[in-house]
DNA sequence: TACATTTACTTTACTAGTGCAGTATAAGTA
DNA sequence: TACTTATACTGCACTAGTAAAGTAAATGTA
């Protein structure tokens, strides 16, 4: 027996599922979109926001990475065209990234795999506990 | 208004969280005992394994990695000496990985920050909560 | 027994991320 | 206004991981 506690336990659980989940996404967006998931939730936080816009410290927040991150994953991003580089007139040190046409479509096709995956591995936990999920999780103080 | 389902909202909540969680565990364990999250981990499933002994292959499985990733991870850890390599005399083709006595002593410290820090994180959630919780992360299909 | 297949592991070349240093701009203050 | 400090971003050197190819041993089967 180990000493780690209930709090810890449901940590780890949680940490080896989102590693396990993250691969199967990863391997299913790449394959049928060519995208992997981070790829796919910056294209979501961008189609969530106002205007299809963010500056990109605020991206970074959103995902959790760095600022370095962020610049350097949105540079093939970029160049495939799904995002766009925008400036803004009232800060010159902010650079906006905003999503492209091309890149809400590819967003919208990928949801609809990305819902498909989701239902496959949360299928067996009926509604009210998936809900009951959502809202353990955000309670979470991280 | 995005078509995203519940389902999938709530895997995206779990991969955020869990970024947000492995960036504080590995921040909080590496400055204070110099391990990083996914090396407790592995000391975490050697300290629960009979004879604080495993394979290298099952390791792999257990952390949700690549073999290869085993390879390279173990490597520094055998340097510094928390684990140990063991052969096995039934399988040559076998490398088994043990935890040694000063891997066991590190774990055990780590474990206590570690247990503090799932405290924090999940301190607002009441124990009913965190155990109904941790049965739904398990009942994933991943 | 012979040989094809599977399994365990390592090495190599690559991708995705980090922190830190550097640059430029903005904001606060004497 | 002048100057310090904070913010947004980029480039660089590094770490942690991957997949694919290669090696060696074990297993299955004709």
């Amino acid at each position: 027996m180990n000493n780690i506690k209930a709090e810890a336990t449901t940590l780890i659980e949680l940490w080896t599922k989102s590693t396990l989940i993250n691969r199967k996404l990863d391997a299913t967006l790449g394959s049928i979109h060519g995208i992997g998931f981070t790829e796919y939730m910056v294209l979501f936080h961008l189609s969530d926001a106002p205007n299809h816009v963010l500056r990109r410290i605020d991206l970074a927040h959103l995902l959790g990475r760095s600022a370095s991150g962020i610049t350097k994953m949105l540079s093939p991003m970029e160049k495939i065209g799904l995002v766009s580089k925008e400036v803004n007139p009232r800060d010159a040190r902010v650079s906006l990234v905003k999503i492209t046409a091309n890149g809400l479509d590819i967003f919208k096709q990928a949801s609809d795999t990305f819902n498909n995956t989701a239902e496959s591995i949360l299928g067996d936990i009926k509604p009210s506990n998936i809900k009951h999920l959502l809202a353990l999780l955000q309670s979470m103080n991280t």
